[in-house]
DNA sequence: CGGGGGCTTGAGGCCACTCAACGATAGTGG
DNA sequence: CCACTATCGTTGAGTGGCCTCAAGCCCCCG
């Protein structure tokens, strides 16, 4: 639909593609990048919105904690992804940075008077937040009402088909994150890849466990009624 | 912010208030009403979404469903509530009157045309959508996260703010719509209803248990673990 | 007054959680 | 290059919170 970001270096030149905003017909909108280490925070919620951020290289998680330390991972964001786009003037999450990552910033303020003058642009935002929408809409059904298999099977098949390249999948997040985003423990987690494991659907490749090859993908989708 | 609808006559002819739209400022916008039986679809997931609706009187459930019947109940649309916005071409969830309910009908073509040079009106919808989306993520904390009581308190306290009357709230929804709503199921919701009134936090009128009346507001804040 | 739907309450079961031990890996400093 | 350590992931044993199944009550409505 729209021009997505990717590593060639052709299209990184026009950044924040999916707004349709480039520097060519935008050339007085600051485009800097920013990276941040591991385990770092990018913004806090409650915190005012003054940016908005595209993961050039790496990996974000955005999360709401409870008082007591609970947390739930709202949305995983990859490299191309557009996040901490806010209408109110504050974040709503907080968002860290899971492994090393750079992000591009364009300052909100200077995002809305694009959109003041460029229908197109306005539709865009609104285009992007309703995909945000349909993502939490049916990530509902899923903290509600799926089993922790199901739940497990659904995160595979959305990071397959977000992150895989050359049929292996590289998992930035580690088990204790998937488990904060699926609204199970990390245990429950790794006994689910182990039981998909067992069932010759997924495979382990590389020293570490975060490497993952669907075998059977029509059986991962089986196990996730999707509705 | 925006006007919101009442039951006082002087706005309920000003329709759709919250869209900055007014029979007078487009008087060729169609405004139908239509009146739904309790129990009866007013659209089904993966239709067309011809129209978006707004409660006139009444209450709404939007749910999707799992192939083995798991229900998922996303939002619950009270009076003034605009419900059915969708920005693709079909609706992503079913809808169905909780009670007789009446509704206001709008052209969805309609409504993107007046978008189109009013860019009041569109802001108002990524507005609109913006909170959609908010409900939604709090919803996830909620559903990944809480136990039963602090599901059942938010639940309280939410309907409380949105409908409650001279103290007391008079629930339109079943013990199952609040389940399936809440992740949990009807017994749960029952069990908890019934510690917060040993506890002497609500109190229940009438002759039937859907009316309450929140007897400590603030030991009910304090159950649901805000953040 | 009989039937049905909605709600509550109890008894028992199960799935996911808690707690714990252990192995593997990556990072650190000698 | 090799201990040393911290982190991550897996697996097992036992617990517990919510679910399942069931019975009974109340209210509404024919």
């Amino acid at each position: 639909m729209f021009i997505r970001i990717t590593t060639d270096p052709a299209y990184r030149s026009t950044s924040l593609g999916e707004l349709g905003i480039s520097s060519d017909s935008n050339p007085k909108v600051s485009l800097n990048e920013f990276t941040y280490k591991k385990g770092t925070e990018i913004f806090g919620e409650k915190e005012p919105a003054d940016y908005v951020y595209q993961v050039m290289a790496g990996a974000v998680r955005s999360y709401k904690l409870l008082s007591d330390g609970r947390r739930q991972i709202g949305a995983f964001h990859l490299v191309g992804d557009i996040f901490g786009l806010e209408n109110g003037s504050e974040h709503r999450f907080t968002a860290e940075a899971i492994v090393g990552t750079t992000v591009r910033l364009i300052k909100r303020r200077s995002l809305d008077m694009i959109a003041e003058s460029d229908a197109m642009v306005s539709r865009n935002l609104l285009s992007l937040t309703t995909e945000n929408l349909q993502h939490a809409e049916n990530h509902m059904l899923l903290l509600g009402r799926k089993t922790s298999l199901e739940r497990v099977a659904a995160f595979l098949i959305e990071m397959d088909r977000r992150l895989t390249a050359a049929g292996v999948m590289p998992l930035p997040m580690s088990r204790r994150d998937i488990a904060d985003y699926l609204g199970l423990t990390l245990e429950t987690v790794s006994r689910a890849l182990s039981r998909l494991h067992e069932l010759y659907i997924i495979e382990f490749v590389g020293s570490n466990q975060r490497q993952i090859v669907v075998r059977n993908r029509r059986q991962l989708v089986s196990l996730d009624l999707q509705n």
